[in-house]
DNA sequence: CGTGAGCGA
């Protein structure tokens, strides 16, 4: 099913983008941050941290596979496969924690864009989440809405 | 519709 691979995320930067030689010989640097509007929504991806989100997993696949498979790269802390409370299947991606950030640039780029089950799975920089420590307070939104 | 975009009880 090519759906899966039209369905992809910011996963196929890697396609587009396959720079490795022949870059830019002459700036190592971009010195031109404001330059006139904002070309650069920097939506692409979110910051480096140890919190690690995985799309395009099966339905079939759950917590377990996916701590397998993302252990292979580094220790991770936590994995968990989101799935919905009333129904109780997949929702088709899940989070997974490593213990430090090289171990999640790690598993990012060693897991992203492979097969998993049957269908390509793309991982990448996870998006902070709000504690669940503090309780409810005025409709303050979270400072991650785009 | 467990038929596929996305961020978690």
């Amino acid at each position: 099913m090519r759906a899966a691979v039209v369905a992809a995320p910011r996963g196929l930067r890697r396609f587009f983008c396959t720079n490795s030689s022949s870059a830019s010989p002459s700036f190592p640097f971009i010195p031109s941050p404001p330059s006139s509007a904002t070309p650069a929504p920097a939506r692409q991806m979110a910051d480096p941290n140890t919190n690690l989100f995985v799309s395009g997993l099966s339905k079939r696949t759950t917590t377990e596979k996916l701590r397998e498979e993302f252990s292979k790269f580094g220790e991770v802390v936590h994995a968990r496969v989101v799935t919905d409370r009333v129904s109780g299947y997949s929702k088709g991606f899940g989070f997974v924690k490593y213990a430090t950030i090289e171990e999640a640039a790690k598993g990012i780029e060693g897991m992203d864009g492979k097969f998993l089950d049957g269908w390509v799975i793309f991982a990448e920089y996870a998006r902070p989440r709000p504690p669940p420590g503090q309780p409810v307070n005025d409709n303050a939104p979270q400072y991650g809405r785009q």
